[in-house]
DNA sequence: AATAAATGAAGCAAATACTTATCATCGACG
DNA sequence: CGTCGATGATAAGTATTTGCTTCATTTATT
């Protein structure tokens, strides 16, 4: 679940972006002033930071100044502005000031939700183009979403592939159940369901691996999972 | 790694670019002069040039049509103007000379990258030679913008042609839509339509093929599409 | 060996995602 | 201006995925 802080004054807006964005697996954070924002970027280490130009204390242009000169301490924090309107020069100073993007007041939802997408795309598109280690015959391009068994491609559900690459990036780590749904589904997994056997028992079809003698994915009797690695 | 370098006194405007084309995976690279400017296309040899009209010594037309008078020199190296402001008359010219397009002063950052991205990509598939592989029947001749199936000429629209030739440039990839459109149509594409999706029926039509058991276009489910390649 | 608890997997239904026909819009062209 | 083709938007129609239920099977425990 991606975190966003918001540092916005106006308290109704915030409530409902909380609300909003909840539906998009994002946890929203509100800080109704530039002090308190600070101390919960520090805080919760969010993924993106949505500012307001005009603020109390000190205005947007200037919070995002002072977070992009102290890269070492925030790092490449992406950053939105909000703006009262669409003045192309505000645009300029913002994106001059490293903004990643600028929206202006008033917005449609959707509309920020698209742009929250891209930033959080374009930022994790960097990071996250993880390798994974080809182990016993299977294969992961990660950049292809592309699965080899023994050279043939799978063809995979977007579950089970999720679950494929997270279990490949961590060979021989047992996940419980909730830890796997957790992972894939977001906090508002329902514990109580079975939905994790289910997709593991499909994807170990497709994999032509067997629960009897695994070769891939070993059931850890009472506790969960293990995606077998390097081994004897 | 795009080089781009610009040439433009504005010293500010350069930092800003500098910094924000940098996370588009483009280099840039700045000179205040044209001097300096023709010093450093020899040297790093740019994907583009960036150029502003209004410069000292010699204005930006001056410099684009030197430029492509010897083109014996500089090949066809892809400029981009600046204008201080959107007069008709300045754009004229200035594609008349040669360059291959134009944005008037002050612009956004994010219509920049878009028509970057557009202009670095007719200009790579222009020059490249890069063959695309004739795969399971159907030839694209690049040079003379021909497609043929199973030895019958196609005709695709602009839209479908990109289309066909991005996918056939990366088989087996799967993109995702917004891939796709920021491909097809620059960073800014609408993300809530299905735009895409019709575009590739439309493609899959005339190339007579089905989603149900495609022959070139796969769907993969709640991700994007791919193009298939050779398979064994 | 008997029993309880946990897991595997098939089948079903709801949710989700894709396809495509049709209409609207826009720009090029005469 | 009016027409035409290309492209985007919409929505009804399909298809696929996924979660849940159920029951068979396996494992742990006594």
């Amino acid at each position: 679940m991606k975190q966003i802080l918001i540092i916005d004054d106006d308290e109704k807006l915030g409530k409902l972006l909380v609300q909003y964005l909840e539906r998009y697996d994002m946890k929203v954070h509100v800080a109704l002033t530039p002090s308190k924002g600070f101390e919960l970027i520090k805080k919760i280490k969010p993924d993106l930071l949505i500012l307001d130009v005009m603020l109390p204390e000190k205005d947007g242009f200037e919070i995002c100044r002072e977070i992009r000169a102290k890269s070492s301490i925030y790092g490449q924090l992406p950053i939105l502005m909000l703006t009262a309107h669409a003045e192309v020069t505000d645009r300029i100073v913002g994106l001059e000031l490293g903004a990643d993007d600028y929206l202006p007041k008033p917005f449609e939802p959707r509309e920020l939700v698209a742009r929250i997408h891209n930033i959080l795309r374009r930022s994790s598109d960097d990071n996250s183009v993880r390798e994974i280690k080809p182990i016993n015959g299977l294969e992961v391009d990660v950049s292809r979403r592309e699965v080899k068994l023994d050279g043939d491609v799978l063809d995979l559900t977007t579950m089970e592939y999720e679950l494929l690459i997270l279990f490949m990036q961590f060979p021989n780590k047992t996940f419980t159940r909730d830890e796997l749904m957790n992972r894939l589904r977001g906090i508002d997994a329902e514990l109580f369901s079975r939905a994790v056997d289910t997709l593991v028992s499909r994807l170990r079809h497709k994999l032509k691996d067997t629960s009897k003698t695994p070769r891939f994915i070993k059931t850890v009797w009472g506790r969960g999972y293990t995606f077998v690695g390097e081994q004897i």
